[in-house]
DNA sequence: CTTAGGG
DNA sequence: CCCTAAG
């Protein structure tokens, strides 16, 4: 198997997705996917389209949001793509539906091909085959499709000819890509591409790539209206700058997860065993079991980014390294993440695709109700009404994001000030947002009631009608209904270990009430396939112990309005935990941690660290006996190296003398007889009183 | 599940 | 911290 390591390192900036491109022959002989290259091939060669693009955009996302920037060149790809007819669409989607194992064995073998086709194709784009995407174009995957797709242009250098070349064949009911690089897809083209919707719709279902973007969409096809302009699916990772991500910034935001890793207001941390369905244990054997699974299913991705598939999961910590009050809140992301990519490509494509969204929704404002400005800010939204239409259109110009409290030492610079608060609307971001409905200056929080019970109807002026973005910085676990998470709630804020540590947390984040006012949000009817990704009145409820949580469908899923629409895009609804593989957050010991494990190793010895955990660290969840074992293994390699050597948080060198001592007397008198694990310790104590430590 | 160790 | 082999 593959090196982990390999896998995760190496990235800089944002990664290149690894969006299934041309079938090789490799890929022909896949037995699991079914599918005609051919019909793969063309939506793949849109999926590579929309990569390209977004990858594009993403490095002039800032300039040049909403204008139409000149065309993307996209990579070529001649090898991987076939030209024949697409054929029964019917069969092909019940077979790759029918069986979520088809992603696998469709894409991730050959991952590491696509990749490199990919990369190839960046490199050395074909000068005849070239295909461009109009800048402002975003492909909008939606139930209805194929008219969507008349929104996004593909043009050919070949021009004309080719352009008519594909009409034709649209029009006969199957659009023949025998030279996909010859197609030329116009607004004119609309209706002959509806025709081939039903295709185009089963391509798109069993197209890793594109899957992800148009689940997402498939709730807003309502709401797409007739503007020409295409937008991707907004629910991704809206973090923008990469780095952020993979560099282990550390910077605390809104939380304060001091040594026993509790949050203020969002995060509840101690025992959540209460509450907690599965155990810790239980817990990292499902991690454990999806991690290796990740990596049998996507061997070749890089995880150095997260990504925020609708029904992944994800961590999100916030801890901060010490109680130390002039020290900075940290917030870190874990590096090396490992991701499961149930949905292949879709999480590196959505992710990709977030920045696309960044910098249109700027623009030109968000349409349909998936939309959301990761970065938008003040204003609220707008509706635009139009007589005729049944159906409400919304143009969100901006949302306004949560409150959010920072606290550096005056002594900071401008830049450092600049990139904590990117760090810390990073956080929001990255920990997935909700958004809210708010009407007449209410919020609506019943998510079942419909635009017209709440008194939104495509005539009024809807001017009252607000949109803002809520951090969601826990996940209700997967298990977790909604009843507990009522009770996690509750409790979090009496969480004792907040009075445990009364230092106080340098960072705040989020929404300001989120203590009163729990952020809530209602299963929506009709996703019962998304259910356990239901906000909850506990959303902001930690689990603390655990490393990751279900996530919710932050963005793009939030307001799920087309239940038929989940139809075709089955195959994720079962893996919800995608992400549950992520390294825990760094917790470095704190030295009165290191006390009390010194202390409980004095006495019960090295080897029974089940026991040393019951003794010390009993309270301490994110402690496992595992990990006092680890420290224990540092501390003692810590204590025999120069202190110049030493890194992190000094540990007093008493309590290094200590750990000598203890690791040296244990390691002659291995583990001795239980009788004697309470009278030994003393006596070496006692040896060991050079430093004054009493036993 | 625990330990012990390597990574 | 993670992962695993062992017991």
């Amino acid at each position: 198997m593959v090196s982990k390591k390999r896998l995760n390192c190496g990235f800089s900036g944002y990664q290149i997705p690894v969006i299934p491109k041309a079938p090789r022959s490799a890929r022909k002989r896949r037995p699991c996917n079914k599918l005609d290259d051919d019909q793969i091939c063309a939506f793949e060669l849109l999926a590579a389209v929309a990569g390209k693009l977004l990858l594009e955009s993403e490095s002039s996302a800032s300039s040049n949001a909403g204008a139409p920037a000149g065309k993307y060149e996209l990579a070529d790809c001649r090898d991987s793509i076939k030209h024949e007819q697409v054929e029964d669409d019917k069969a092909v989607r019940s077979e790759c539906l029918d069986q979520g194992s088809c992603v696998e064995s469709a894409y991730i073998p050959e991952a590491a091909e696509q990749e490199q086709a990919f990369k190839n194709g960046l490199s050395k784009p074909f000068a005849e085959n070239k295909f461009f995407l109009e800048h402002t174009s975003t492909i909008i995957g939606s139930n209805s499709l194929l008219k969507d797709w008349s929104d996004v242009k593909l043009e050919s250098c070949k021009e004309v000819s080719a352009d008519a070349q594909l009409q034709t064949k649209v029009e006969g009911g199957s659009p023949d890509l025998a030279d996909p690089f010859d197609i030329r897809i116009v607004e004119g083209t609309r209706k002959q591409l509806d025709d081939d919707s039903k295709q185009t719709e089963l391509t798109v279902a069993n197209t890793c790539s594109i899957k992800a973007p148009i689940e997402k969409n498939v709730n807003s096809s309502a709401l797409v209206n007739s503007d020409s302009s295409v937008q991707f699916p907004l629910y991704r990772d809206p973090v923008p700058c990469a780095s952020f991500v993979k560099s282990r910034n550390n910077v605390k935001l809104g939380i304060r997860d001091d040594d026993e890793n509790y949050f203020g207001c969002y995060r509840h941390s101690t025992k959540i065993r209460t509450f907690r369905p599965t155990s810790r244990i239980t817990y990292r054997r499902i991690r454990k079991m999806l991690t290796s699974r990740h990596w049998k299913v996507a061997p070749k991705l890089k995880d150095c980014e997260r990504s925020y598939s609708n029904d992944g999961v994800k961590s999100f910590y916030c801890n901060r390294k010490n109680k130390r009050g002039n020290e900075r809140c940290r917030f870190e992301i874990p590096s090396k993440r490992r991701k499961l990519y149930d949905h292949g490509f879709a999480v590196a494509y959505d992710k990709e695709a977030s920045s696309e969204s960044i910098s249109n929704s700027h623009e030109k404002g968000i349409k349909g109700d998936t939309a959301i400005p990761p970065k938008g800010a003040g204003a609220s939204a707008s509706v635009i009404n139009h007589q005729k239409d049944p159906n409400v259109k919304f143009s969100i110009k901006s949302f306004k994001v949560p409150e959010l409290y920072i606290e550096v030492p005056e002594t900071e610079t401008i830049g450092s000030l600049k990139r904590t608060v990117m760090e810390a609307v990073t956080a929001i971001l990255g920990s997935g947002l909700r958004v809210g409905v708010v009407l007449q200056g209410k919020k609506v929080r019943d998510d079942n009631r419909t635009l017209q019970q709440v008194g939104i109807s495509p005539n009024d002026n809807l001017d009252t009608l607000g949109f803002t973005l809520e951090p969601s910085f826990s996940k209700v676990p997967l298990s977790l209904s909604p009843k507990d998470d009522t009770l996690a709630s509750a409790s979090y804020i009496t969480d004792q270990e907040l009075s445990r540590h009364p230092s106080s947390p340098i960072f705040e984040l989020g929404p300001p009430n989120a203590l009163s006012d729990p952020p809530e949000a209602k299963l929506d009817k009709h996703d019962e396939s998304n259910h356990e990704l239901e906000m909850s009145p506990a959303t902001p409820i930690d689990q603390s112990a655990d490393e990751a949580f279900p996530d919710f469908k932050a963005l793009a899923i939030v307001p799920p309005v087309n239940t038929e629409a989940l139809a075709v895009v089955p195959v994720n609804h079962k893996n919800r935990c995608s992400e549950l593989s992520q390294r825990r957050t760094r917790r470095p010991f704190s030295v009165a941690e290191v006390e009390a494990l010194v202390e409980a190793v004095e006495q019960l010895g090295t080897g029974r660290w089940r026991d040393v955990k019951m003794r010390a660290f009993d309270n301490a969840d994110h402690r496992t006996y595992v990990d006092l074992k680890d420290k224990w293994k540092t501390l003692v390699h810590t204590a025999s190296i120069a202190p110049q050597q030493r890194r992190g948080e000094p540990v007093p060198q008493e309590h290094l003398d200590r750990v000598l001592a203890a690791h040296s007397y244990w390691s002659q008198h291995q583990a001795k007889q239980h009788a004697k694990q309470y009278a030994e310790p003393l006596k070496i104590v006692d040896a060991q009183v050079q430093n004054g430590v009493a036993a």
